[in-house]
DNA sequence: ATACATGCAAACGGTTTGCAGAATA
DNA sequence: TATTCTGCAAACCGTTTGCATGTAT
């Protein structure tokens, strides 16, 4: 992978964004300061950089692809009124993993747990 | 909701199919016995159906939405080699819920655990 | 008669891709 | 120079929608 200004305003991006960006928003952020960069670019450097271990790539159920800084084991809570996802702690979870790898005849691979919800912000203003 | 002979081949198709079909593949099974039935007249009828409660609507991280003739509570193992989606019991989950809902600063309305691996049918073939 | 349904085709939103040209190594 | 990158625009896929017609009540 080779040095481009593009991709090193995109990772930026994404670590500086509090709630993980959609594409769009990262293209949003990116565009101030590279205004003729293209979706399309975007879109490939987040990708790769997912492919490559350096950003997570976060596929939520009918909503628009989150990147995130954070590439460790961790879970997200998303706001049902605004759409921001956040980070969320869930601590030991053995008891669960160990009851999913107990099934039998289904070779478990990963799982994860999306928890939905109303976020401070959201709650305060209604 | 008034009665229509689409919508009882739809709903039959859902309640027939093994695992979870997508708006595809009801299309296809609707298709055999209602040749000139259209796509956009599958997507209204399971959403309607699932917007009654008569049909589970399951939205995946990029996948085709599924549909499940099962609506009481329980979780989803997706197959990472041929994409079907099989029903699991997880049981009681209440520890878990119970950490979940001692997040401070987020109201938790909801939750779903995917769990992604090889189910059985996969495995043997490889 | 009046609602609600259908088939069709066009629109949609998010994402990917093909291409010619530009930047990096 | 060889490779990887970019911007652009078109293609793509799953899904939704507008419309004129048809069907159930």
């Amino acid at each position: 992978m080779k040095y481009s200004r593009q991709r090193e305003l995109i990772r930026q991006a994404v670590m500086e964004h509090p709630v993980h960006p959609t594409a769009d928003a990262v293209y949003a952020m990116v565009r101030e300061r590279e205004p003729n960069i293209s979706l399309g670019t975007v879109y490939r450097n987040l990708n790769q950089l997912a492919q490559q271990g350096e950003l997570l790539k976060i596929c939520l159920p009918g909503a628009s692809d989150r990147f995130d800084a954070r590439t460790d084991a961790h879970h997200h809570l998303l706001c049902d009124r605004c759409g921001r996802l956040y980070d969320i702690e869930l601590g030991d979870l053995s008891g669960l993993e160990a009851r999913i790898r107990g099934i039998t005849d289904f070779t478990v691979t990963g799982y994860q747990v999306y928890i939905t919800g109303i976020c401070q912000n959201c709650a305060e203003k209604h």
